[in-house]
DNA sequence: GTGGTCTAGACCACA
DNA sequence: GTGGTCTAGACCACA
């Protein structure tokens, strides 16, 4: 599988609980789905075991998923997940917004900026500028 | 000085490095204004004069400084360091924007939470928005 | 490895960033293909491995080569920075032949004087360009 | 005078060397011509005297000026001096086209570029374009 | 094993 | 005095 890009300068097992925080929150993976194997993931990711072995560490020790000793590994339920993540993205936004102004930039401008770049995936909205 | 934090993840010559980005980029420093010496600033710093030279390595690289060998260094004007960091900002914010979309929540209710958590400094501004 | 000579006056470092940015845009080394350990690096060419880390960082930074934390650093794809190169070469010519023009020499005749020196390998090209 | 700059990474002796070989190779100054003292010529460039010294150390070195003890420094006859200029610009010419024929680039098309970027200087054959 | 950081201390060019 | 380079050697995170 393509998680892993060696010119990206993050740590392996950072890249991979990375994959696999956005795939639990984007709800590809459902709440209490086992996922594969220590052995199945080094093998599927080209991986080192010990790199898996931490990544996986790290969403454990996130909340991201449990583990059932002899059993596997789960993922947690998401709900309390987003909403702690949804928060820290207003803190970091937050934080952004008061640097932009502490330098002398005005922070409606840089939100109206940032707007402008988000992807777009709003179709009738789209469809709706066309239309005026 | 309380510059480098120990508990900090992040080594500490870009702990100083960054330091100086921020006093620079809101013009604590101004322009041509000569820094203190790679010694002195070791030891008001109390770090090592090779990380330090580092952390000015960075800084010069980066722009922010430039240097006279057997003067010292000095601060580069800020207008375009201040626009290309207004530009990441701005890219940081939809990153984030985009993000919170796809955990399900809205950007503009992310937005409006950001702000209400920008340390207050216009209140009057604010005041004559609700009135709108 | 005779990479260093002592007798040159720019850093060791640099020395050894730009024998490998050489090999490196000759083709010598390709894609992806990993350089040998900063240590073994440091033993071959006889320079201590800080040394080396610094040229390795000088190639990072450049864009010559990605590292991957506990695995190596590896030759980054070169067409980029051949364009890129080309551009130096094409501008320090044209620096040069306007210097030429300044002291009032003239330009056809430095660039025909150069081509001269231009160490042989087309033999057949040059007699053609005669007979024409 | 403005012919230091300390955003120059040069050091500043070489610097000062530099624009006095520029005005020299130029005509600007004449053959015998005497230069100001060291200690005038540190007041004009704002440069310490020891700095100077050190320019024109390398000026009397390289044959662009010459000394006579106790009554100053004086300017060098050029026609000597501009054939060996030319002539280490043809060498330079010739090996950067060299490194640009072994990374893949071809001579005659790094040579037509270089001319493009060639600063406009011969009114006539300007107007003449415009003619046809 | 591999790269990255840091300290200590020496030595050099430059102003 | 000021910055830049280099060596020696230790220690850490990562794979």
């Amino acid at each position: 599988m393509n998680v892993i890009d060696y010119k990206d300068s993050r740590p392996i097992y950072e890249q991979i609980a990375s994959y696999y925080k956005r795939l639990i929150l984007l709800g590809a993976l459902e709440a209490d789905e086992k996922l594969p194997s220590v052995r199945t993931l080094a093998i599927e990711l080209s991986a080192n075991p010990n790199t898996v072995q931490k990544a996986l560490d790290v969403l454990g020790r996130e909340g991201f998923i449990y583990t059932v000793i002899g059993r596997g590994n789960f993922v947690m339920n998401t709900d309390s997940l987003k909403k702690a993540r949804e928060q820290e993205i207003v803190g970091r936004i937050a934080e952004l917004l008061n640097e932009a102004r502490e330098i002398g930039s005005d922070p409606e401008t840089v939100i109206a900026d940032a707007k402008k770049r988000l992807e777009v995936s709003e179709p009738e909205l789209t469809v709706r500028e066309d239309a005026v």
